[in-house]
RNA sequence: GCCCGCGUGGUGGAAGUGGUAGACACAGGGGACUUAAAAUCCCUAGGCAUCGCGCCGUGCCGGUUCGAGUCCGGCCGCGGGCACCA
C-alpha cells in the first residue's frame, strides 16, 4: 500500500467506479421525488477556467448531496455554442466557426471530465447541433403562429468601411472595432419576440419567486420599470402639416406647471419632418444618430440640445409657449419619445436649462426650509423621494402640502377632468429583437416571398441546417458581413406557398434565444419534438439553477418569457411557466495582477507561474525584474492573472482544486485564487487521508479481532468516545446546514475543525473509525474521490455517491450547560456557566452574585436586568 | 448617467431572526522531530496601553436601542448590469 495520499492514482481510478456503475444516469423514477440541479451552460471558449469550476463545483456538492438524500437527481451539461467569438476567430485565423467550435467542445469536455463532477453525459447537447436548433426553430413557427414574434424597424449599430452590423462591443469610442470607422445608427426591419405583452405578468409573478436572491428580483422590478404617468398632448404653434400635436408621457404631471421646454428625440418623425429644410437642425440629428446605440453611451455623453424654433402652448394657459427642443438624451423607444423639461425637479433637465438659458421654476418646496438653496437660485435640482411630503408652491391639484405620491393621482384626476390628456400604466421593458446579422447563430426559419411576403418554413424540412461550405468551397469569413447573405444556393430557395423562387431569411437568432429553453430540452434532449410532455413534467423545474450575477436581468428575464411562451405553445406543462425554484448567484474568481513597464511605460502582463516571490517581493522567475502586484480582479486573458485549471488538476488534484474553490469564500462572493490557499487545501486533504491511514493500520496491528472486542465507546475511553461523537454529530448537523444554505465555506471550516479534533482523540478505535467514515460521508459532495478512497480504506460497502447521507442524532446536540456573557451597560465584563434551563429568577440571583456586577454596582442597585435565555445578561447600571 | 450589490486583523473570511466580533484557514512568530533540509506534529497570534483586571476597534460621519458588523439616514471606495459579449 502507498503511504501517502496520491490524487493522480486515486482520482482515475474512482471516475472509473462511477461510470461502470452508472451512478449519475439521471432515471426518471415515479416512486420517488426529483431534484434538478442546474449551473448554467459554459460557452465553448476552448479552456475551463476556474469561474467554471467554481461554478460547477458547487452544483456538484447541491447534486451528490440531494442524492444522498434518496432524491432522484437530474444534473446535466451542455455548451452554449453559438455567438461571435467563433465568427471572430474564423475572420481572424481562418477555419470554421463550426469546427472551431466542435474542437473547443472536446477540449474542454476533456479538461472537465477529470474533475469529477456527477454530470450525466448522456444528455450532452450543443445549441448548434442542428437537432437542437431545428426545434428551436420549430418552436419560433410556432411563437410566430401564437403572435408571439412580429417585424418592426430597429436600429443598429452600422460600420459603413466594413458595410457590417456591429454588436455594442464591438463599437469602440464610437468607431468600429476593425475598420475604426466612425459608427452610424441605421434602421433595419427585425424580429421581436413580445415579451413586452407579459411585462406585468413578468413583474407579478416576481413575488412568487421566494428562493430568488431578492437583488436580483430588485434588478428585474426595475427593469420591466412600471410607472404610472399621464399621457397628453402639447399643441405646436405654426407646425408642419400634419404635426399639431406632440404626445408626451410624464411620470410627474405634479410638475406641470413648471415646465420650460418640451424635448424630442432626434428619431422623433417631428425632427425627421424639420430635417427636410434645416441643414443645421438635420446636421445636428445626424450627430446624434451617430452615437452609438447602447442606453450606457446615451446617458453618458453630454447632454446637448437643439433649439427648433416652434413653440407649443402649455394645456393650462395657452398664453404660455414652450420652446421645442431637439435633445440627444431623449430615447424614440420609451415613453412617446418627447418629454417637458421641468428643470427644478430633474438634475438632468436642469442641467439642460442652465446650459440653454431656460427658466427654471419650482413646483413644489421642503415642507420643513432646511436652507438648502432652491434650483431657481443655483442650487441642485429637488428631487425628494415620492413618498415624502411637500409642499406645493405652483400645484394645481389635491392639497398645498402633499407626498409626490398622491399629487401624480391628483394631477392625473384634473388633467382627465379638464380634458388635458388621461392616465395610463407604462412599462420600460422593450420588445426582445432577435435577428443578428451573422452566420453563426441559428437561422429564422423563414422565406421572403415576393407573392405570400413573410412564410414560415415548413415544419417537415426543419432543420434550417447553416451551410458548411458554398459549392464546394469553404466559406469565406475574412470578408465582413454576413456569409449567408451572399451565399445564393443557401439563400434561394422555393416558397413554402407558392413553390416560386423566394429567399432565406438570412438573419441568425440571437444568442440569448438557444439559452431560454436549454433547461427544458435537458429533461428529453433527443426527444423528437422540443421537449417530451411527461419527462418536463416529472423533471421540470429546475430545482436549484447556478450562475453568476451577470445573468440577473437579460437571461433570466429572457428565459422566465420563453417558459410561458412555450406553455401557449404546449411545449411546457403549466408548472413550469417560472422555470427556476431557486436562484444561487455565485461571485467571480479574481487573482492578482503582475505587471512590468516596457521601454514606452506600457502595462506588460505575466502569467502568476512566471513569477516569484522574494524577500524584495514580486520578481520574474526568468530575468528577476521587480514586479509590480495590482491588487485581485476578475480573472481575464488579456490581463494574464488567469490560472489554468488543468495545471491544478495535475499538480494536486481536482479534489484539491474543488476543496480550495468551496473554502474560504462565500459562494455568492468573489473568491481570490491564491497559489497559498491550494497548497493548504492540498495538505489538509492528505491529513484526512493520514488520519484514515492511520486508523487502518492500527485495526492491522491490533488484528480484526483485538478490534471487535473492543466494543462501542467501553472502559475507560467512554468519555472520549462520548466527547468524539459528540463532535460528529455536531458536524454533521452543521456540515449539512452549510450545504442547505449554500454556506459551503462554513461547511469546510467545520470539518477543518472536526478533522483538528479527531486528530487529537483519545477515544476508541471503534470510535475513531466511525468518526472517520462518516467524515468522509461529509466531505464526499465536496472531494468525492477522496472520500471514497478513505470510505473503502476503511471498510464500508458500496459507494460513498450511494450511500444515506448521515443524519445527526438530536440527544447528541444537546448541551448540558450554557455559558452566559454578563454585559454591564452594553459591554462584555464576565460570564457564568449555568445549567440550560435554569429558571430566570435562579440565573438573575446568579448574575448578582458575579464579581464584576458587584463591582460595577457598587453596593447600588441595577436600572434594568436583561437576561436573554440562553444568549446573554446585560446588566444596566 | 441610471439600476443593483459589496466594504470585518497582515490576508481570505466566521458571527440562523440585533445578543461574547475575529470561528476556520493562509502568511508570520516560537517549539518538537531530523546530522541537516523537506514533510509532519504542537503552541502563539486584532490594535494600543502606565502590557495585572484598562482603552479602542467591523470603510467614514451621524441616528435608533439596555445592546449595532447586523437596523435607519448621509458620504467615500470597489464591483455587476444597462437590451447586439456570453
Amino acid at each position: 500500500m502507498t503511504a501517502r495520499y496520491a490524487p493522480a492514482e486515486i482520482e482515475p481510478r474512482w471516475q472509473a467506479e462511477w461510470d461502470k456503475a452508472g451512478a449519475f444516469a439521471a432515471r426518471r423514477d415515479p416512486d420517488r421525488a426529483k431534484y434538478y440541479v442546474l449551473e448554467m451552460f459554459p460557452y465553448p471558449s476552448g479552456r475551463i477556467h476556474m469561474g467554471h469550476v467554481r461554478n460547477y463545483t458547487m452544483g456538484d456538492v447541491i447534486a451528490r448531496y440531494k442524492m444522498s438524500c434518496g432524491f432522484s437527481v437530474l444534473h446535466p451539461m451542455g455548451w452554449d455554442a453559438f455567438g461571435m467569438p467563433a465568427e471572430n476567430a474564423a475572420m481572424e485565423r481562418g477555419g470554421h466557426p463550426k469546427d472551431w467550435t466542435y474542437s473547443n467542445i472536446a477540449d474542454m469536455r476533456g479538461q472537465m471530465k477529470p474533475l469529477g463532477l456527477s454530470i450525466d453525459w448522456s444528455r450532452e447537447f450543443a445549441t448548434c447541433d442542428p437537432d437542437y436548433y431545428g426545434q428551436q426553430q420549430a418552436m419560433f413557427i410556432d411563437f410566430l403562429h401564437a403572435g408571439l414574434v412580429y417585424r418592426k424597424n430597429a436600429t443598429v449599430n452600422w460600420d459603413p468601411v466594413d458595410m457590417t452590423v456591429l454588436a455594442n462591443e464591438q463599437v469602440i469610442e464610437g468607431k468600429g472595432w476593425r475598420s475604426g470607422a466612425p459608427v452610424e445608427r441605421r434602421e433595419l426591419t427585425q424580429w421581436f419576440f413580445k415579451i413586452s405583452d407579459f411585462a406585468e405578468e413578468l413583474l407579478d409573478a416576481l413575488d412568487g419567486l421566494d428562493n430568488w436572491p431578492e437583488k436580483v428580483k430588485l434588478m428585474q422590478r426595475n427593469w420591466i420599470g412600471k410607472s404610472r404617468g399621464l399621457q397628453m398632448a402639447f399643441s405646436l404653434i405654426d407646425a408642419p402639416h400634419e404635426f399639431d400635436r406632440v404626445e408626451v408621457y410624464t411620470t410627474r404631471p405634479d410638475t406641470l406647471l413648471g415646465a420650460s421646454f418640451l424635448g424630442i428625440s432626434p428619431d422623433h418623425p417631428l425632427a425627421r419632418a424639420l430635417e427636410a429644410d434645416n441643414p443645421e437642425l438635420a446636421a445636428f440629428c445626424a450627430e446624434c444618430r451617430r452615437m452609438g446605440t447602447s442606453e450606457e453611451e446615451l446617458e453618458k455623453a453630454e447632454k446637448r440640445g437643439f433649439d427648433t424654433g416652434l413653440k407649443v402652448r402649455h394645456p393650462f394657459d395657452t398664453a404660455w409657449e414652450l420652446p421645442v427642443y431637439i435633445a440627444n438624451f431623449i430615447l424614440m423607444d420609451y415613453g412617446t419619445g418627447a418629454i417637458f423639461g421641468c428643470p427644478a425637479h430633474d438634475q438632468r433637465d436642469l442641467d439642460f436649462a442652465r446650459k440653454y438659458g431656460l427658466p427654471v421654476v419650482s413646483t413644489y418646496a421642503p415642507a420643513e426650509d432646511d436652507g438648502s438653496t432652491m434650483p431657481e437660485d443655483g442650487g441642485p435640482a429637488y428631487v425628494p423621494p415620492k413618498s415624502e411630503p411637500v409642499i406645493y408652491v405652483r400645484g394645481f391639484a389635491g392639497e398645498t402640502e402633499q407626498t409626490g405620491e398622491a399629487a401624480i393621482e391628483s394631477a392625473i384626476r384634473f388633467c382627465e377632468e379638464n380634458g388635458v390628456g388621461h392616465g395610463v400604466t407604462k412599462f420600460r421593458l422593450r420588445d426582445w429583437g432577435l435577428s443578428r446579422q451573422r452566420y453563426w447563430g441559428c437561422p429564422i426559419p423563414v422565406v421572403h416571398c415576393d407573392a405570400c411576403g413573410v412564410v414560415p418554413e415548413k415544419k417537415e424540412n426543419l432543420p434550417v441546417e447553416l451551410p458548411y461550405d458554398e459549392d464546394g468551397q469553404p466559406i469565406d469569413f475574412s470578408v465582413p458581413g454576413n456569409p449567408l447573405d451572399r451565399h445564393p444556393s443557401w439563400r434561394d430557395c422555393a416558397c413554402p406557398s407558392c413553390g416560386a423562387p423566394a429567399r432565406r431569411e438570412t438573419d441568425t437568432m440571437d444568442t440569448f434565444v438557444d439559452s431560454s429553453w436549454y433547461f427544458a430540452r435537458f429533461t428529453a434532449p433527443r426527444a423528437e419534438t422540443p421537449t417530451d410532455l411527461a419527462e418536463a413534467e416529472y423533471w421540470m423545474n429546475v430545482d436549484q439553477y447556478i450562475g453568476g450575477i451577470e445573468h440577473a436581468i437579460l437571461h433570466l428575464l429572457y428565459s422566465r418569457f420563453f417558459a410561458r411562451a412555450m406553455q401557449i405553445t404546449g411545449h411546457l406543462p403549466a408548472k413550469a411557466v417560472e422555470p427556476f425554484d431557486a436562484l444561487f448567484t455565485q461571485g467571480m474568481v479574481t487573482h492578482e495582477i503582475y505587471v512590468t513597464r516596457d521601454e514606452k511605460d506600457r502595462p506588460v502582463y505575466h502569467l502568476p507561474e512566471h513569477v516569484e516571490w522574494t524577500e524584495s517581493g514580486a520578481r520574474l522567475g526568468a530575468c528577476g525584474s521587480p514586479v509590480e502586484v495590482i491588487p485581485s480582479a476578475k480573472m481575464s486573458k488579456s490581463k494574464k492573472n488567469v490560472v489554468d485549471p488543468v495545471n491544478i488538476i495535475e499538480s494536486y488534484g481536482a479534489d484539491t482544486a474543488r476543496w480550495f474553490m468551496l473554502s474560504d469564500s462565500p459562494p455568492e462572493r468573489d473568491v481570490e485564487w491564491t497559489a497559498a490557499g491550494a497548497e493548504a487545501a492540498y495538505k489538509h486533504l492528505g491529513r484526512v487521508w493520514r488520519i484514515a491511514n492511520g486508523i487502518v493500520e492500527e485495526m492491522e496491528q491490533g488484528g480484526i479481532a483485538a478490534y471487535e472486542a473492543e466494543g462501542q465507546g467501553a472502559g475507560d475511553t467512554g468519555a472520549e468516545d462520548l466527547a468524539l461523537r459528540r463532535a460528529l454529530h455536531k458536524t454533521i448537523h452543521d456540515v449539512t446546514m452549510g450545504i442547505d444554505s449554500f454556506g459551503f465555506n462554513t461547511s469546510v471550516a467545520k470539518l477543518y475543525a472536526f478533522t483538528n479534533t479527531l486528530a487529537k482523540s483519545k477515544a476508541s478505535l471503534a470510535a475513531r473509525r466511525e468518526a472517520a467514515m462518516v467524515m468522509a460521508q461529509l466531505m464526499a459532495p465536496m472531494t468525492p474521490h477522496l472520500s471514497e478512497e478513505v470510505w473503502e480504506m476503511l471498510g464500508g460497502t458500496g459507494l460513498v455517491a450511494g450511500a444515506a447521507w448521515p443524519q445527526p442524532d438530536p440527544a447528541l446536540l444537546v448541551e448540558d450547560e450554557v455559558t452566559l456573557p454578563i454585559q454591564i451597560n452594553g459591554k462584555r465584563k464576565s460570564e457564568i456557566t449555568v445549567p440550560k434551563d435554569l429558571p430566570r429568577e435562579e440565573v438573575e440571583a446568579r448574575v448578582m452574585q458575579d464579581d464584576a456586577v458587584l463591582k460595577a454596582l457598587a453596593g447600588g442597585s441595577p436600572k434594568k436586568l436583561i437576561v436573554v435565555p440562553g444568549r446573554i445578561v446585560n446588566v444596566v447600571v
